[in-house]
DNA sequence: TAGGCCATCTGGTCCT
DNA sequence: AGGACCAGATGGCCTA
């Protein structure tokens, strides 16, 4: 496989090697007070074999000065490359650590049925979600205790593991097979301030709930 | 085949 | 100066 990084090196490398004689404005600001070649320097092309002799020694010389030189921007060069690489593979280094996280985020939130592995933005709404989800709950609970009334139930229906530390993905929670049966959804919010709500039966409705019901990336 | 998701590269900017 | 972070670009893979 031939990266475009790849092509620009081969390009770069390329082009470092022609920076022996590639003539540049660069060049000439700082080689016009002392190597102007003959041909420039009198005006016209030369007329003689000695001439033309003593121009090719000329110009063997300022081309080993240029190469000289060539050999130190191709230092830099070689340089910035390994510069660039390093960088990237700190970047990549950067990228796998910003996944990992994703991964064992992922893992801690309730695993899907058909265990369809979540998307980066799904996996960090899904979070948000759940987060405020379990929050509610535990608001609801100390609200509950407080006024001494344990009548109604305080979770989903068949929700048993809301409350506890969240279960592996891949250690089927019953959370997520029995939230199937839970109540049915009736809200759904767009607000990602408010991602869950208290229905009519003081039931925890959420748009985890909602999804586990249909599956509607939307509420996303 | 279009669109979504992802990995990677890259250059710029900020921070230490 | 060098590393971290970020956003844009690009190309590959997968799915509807």
């Amino acid at each position: 496989m031939c990266t475009a990084m790849e092509t620009l090196y081969s390009d770069m490398d390329n082009s470092s090697c022609d920076y022996s004689f590639t003539h540049t404005d660069d060049e000439d600001s700082r080689s016009s007070s002392h190597t102007a070649s003959p041909a420039s320097s009198c005006g016209k092309p030369p007329a003689s074999p000695a001439d033309s002799l003593q121009e090719t020694t000329a110009e063997l010389q300022q081309k080993k000065r240029r190469r000289g030189r060539a050999r130190k921007q191709g230092t830099v060069h070689v340089v910035k490359k390994t510069r660039r690489l390093k960088a990237n593979d700190r970047e990549r280094n950067r990228m796998h650590n910003l996944n990992d996280a994703l991964d064992s985020l992922r893992s801690v939130l309730p695993a899907f049925p058909d265990d369809t592995k979540l998307t980066k933005i799904e996996t960090l709404r899904f979070a948000h979600n759940y987060i405020w989800a379990l929050s509610e709950t535990i608001r609801i609970a100390d609200q509950r205790q407080s006024t001494k009334s344990r009548d109604a139930p305080l979770l989903l229906p068949g929700l048993s593991c809301i409350g506890e530390a969240p279960s592996p993905r891949g250690n089927s929670c019953s959370w997520a097979s029995s939230a199937s049966s839970a109540s049915s959804p009736s809200y759904c919010t767009s607000d990602p301030d408010s991602p869950a709500a208290i229905d009519d039966f003081g039931y925890l409705q959420t748009d985890v709930v909602y999804r586990y019901h249909n599956f509607v990336p939307s509420i996303f």
